[in-house]
DNA sequence: TTGTATGCGTTATCAA
DNA sequence: TTGATAACGCATACAA
């Protein structure tokens, strides 16, 4: 390996000198360009390693993330990325596949190689960056706040979601509408429950048929189950909120192996169905605008990283109802 | 930060004890107990760091793929992932978005990092991976080879896979089949070309329409644009196989809002569509075990990390034909 | 402006 | 088996 030794003694300078250069302290034009002449000719790169035990702090931004397959988290992911990499920084990203284990392993190794700064989705509620913190790293939180942590935070309007999906299928003239969230231990889901159940308490009249919360977890099969659990029942639902676009999807699964449409049983998501192989006009949809939220924590992280102090903040990123041709209910009960 | 020196203070002996009992080397077990005692009484964790320097390798494996939002990658870095941790390697993911600048910055930093080793799905045909080989890291090359590279090499059988798609179009009754692939420089685009152009070859006795292969680019918009532009042709094909996930939504998309049912348009894609809100059974597809890939990726690079020598290997993944109840073609032209 | 020398935290060599 | 110490490659305090 080439090192700073090999391009100081083949420019005929001191190492610290090489090092000036290289970090653009003060050096006189010509040793400078020695030194720069050197490196080329060496083809000498720094050691990272090396100069991150010594600066006690690596050029490496971590984003963590529970579930990697998930297009929310992916398109969350290329916003922090491109935010950080413009920076200089290198983004590396974990999945923790939603075990809390798996997180804080991935937690320690990054406070162990002196990781300059993390975004994290939490995968529980028990999150613990205060040895982070401690340690002077900047953390933000994004999607899932991490409690008991003063972070910046950039979060979905969940409530606002859920309001937006349930108002749309009542305004497509559905009256009896489900929700399949996710666990009971994401206040995502929670949230977007809440803001299905705020429209229904305020539109409806009526009573409300019991049983029409359904927890599943945030993926394809979750959302297979409880759509076929409600379209089983002996009242079924006219309609159906999903909690997100993976529940969306195995929604509308069940639906087409059903020979059914949007159209005889309503279904609106909360999220983006980025590769559903249907119209994006096919159904109601809140569009989440990852990315933004990806690059709004970046930024917040870099702004850490250098150097600003201040409580923790909160951005909240509103969601937007994509109507397109949302088939109306066949029947008004 | 607590370090080896606290942890060696407390316990009353030598700093290289403490180390060679977190390093499992031979140390008298009351001292070592004394030694362990210390460590979780300060909770001292081991710097990686200043490990890596002294030790020339760090506990770090790298996995660089093209596109992050593809789940044909996502999927793949699950198996490499669950791989290389149950081994006790942290793994880091890193997204080229195919630009093989970014890959080049990545694996400068990878090198400078002393990552142990690196799984890579290249971005061009053109990566350099000569000065990890030197420097004695390991490389595993997944899903697209790297020319001029004896490394070990994990690959789906992409002619096999475009026979299998294009064959199940023609059993169906099919007579016009076009396909629309990836860009020319991605061989893994090439290869399904090719096996579809075979199979047409093969069966067919009569002289062949022109401009019926189509290169996209390997997403979503790409495979929207190739089929608007082949169903509007004066004389559209009557199936098209999809080259891969992406570009098979993109065309479904196309279908579903001119009204369109793979009944009318045949369509077979080569790769899986988890998120497609289609039944598993809509239609064919050549299902790509990317998971299987990425899991025989890390099992080869840990082989690698390990010592194994030998010229590189090459482990080449069949795709399974997943029918369904393919619709078969209204009219035998 | 430049060079010398030290330390970052760990592992490994060498001697005891 | 154990300890003292050098070395990994770099950045910086201090001296010149």
């Amino acid at each position: 390996m080439v090192t700073i030794y090999d391009v100081a003694a083949r420019a005929g300078v001191s190492t610290a000198t090489v090092s000036r250069v290289l970090n653009g302290l003060s050096v006189s034009a010509d040793r400078a360009q020695l030194v720069l002449d050197a490196a080329r000719e060496l083809n000498y790169t720094p050691n990272r390693v090396a100069r991150t035990l010594r600066r006690q702090l690596s050029e490496l931004v971590a984003l963590v993330i529970p579930d990697i397959e998930n297009p929310f988290f992916t398109s969350l992911a290329r916003g922090v990325a491109d935010t950080a990499q413009q920076a200089g920084y290198s983004v590396v990203l974990c999945n923790t596949d939603g075990d809390v284990d798996k997180e804080r392993q991935f937690l320690d190794v990054a406070l162990s190689e002196n990781i300059a700064g993390l975004v994290l989705a939490a995968a529980g509620p028990r999150s613990d960056v205060a040895e982070f913190r401690d340690r002077g790293r900047a953390v933000v939180a994004v999607d899932r706040p991490i409690p008991d942590a003063d972070v910046d935070t950039v979060l979905i309007d969940n409530v606002g979601a859920g309001r937006m999906a349930t108002r749309a299928l009542w305004d497509a003239g559905f009256r009896d509408v489900a929700c399949i969230t996710g666990p009971v231990d994401i206040v995502t889901a929670v949230d977007r429950a809440r803001g299905w159940q705020q429209v229904l308490d305020e539109v409806s009249d009526r009573p409300r048929v019991p049983g029409r919360l359904e927890h599943a977890d945030f993926r394809v099969d979750g959302g297979r189950a409880c759509m076929s659990h409600l379209l089983g029942l002996p009242d079924p639902p006219d309609a159906v909120v999903a909690g997100n676009n993976l529940v969306g999807v195995g929604a509308l699964q069940v639906l087409s192996e059903r020979g059914l449409s949007p159209a005889d049983v309503g279904i609106a998501v909360i999220g983006d169905l980025p590769f559903s192989a249907l119209s994006p006009d096919a159904l109601p949809f809140v569009s989440l605008p990852t990315r933004e939220m990806g690059t709004a924590a970046g930024a917040m992280l870099l702004e850490r990283i250098a150097g600003h102090a201040g409580p923790g903040r909160r951005v909240v990123i509103p969601g937007e109802l994509r109507a397109g041709e949302t088939p109306r209910a066949a029947t008004s009960a």
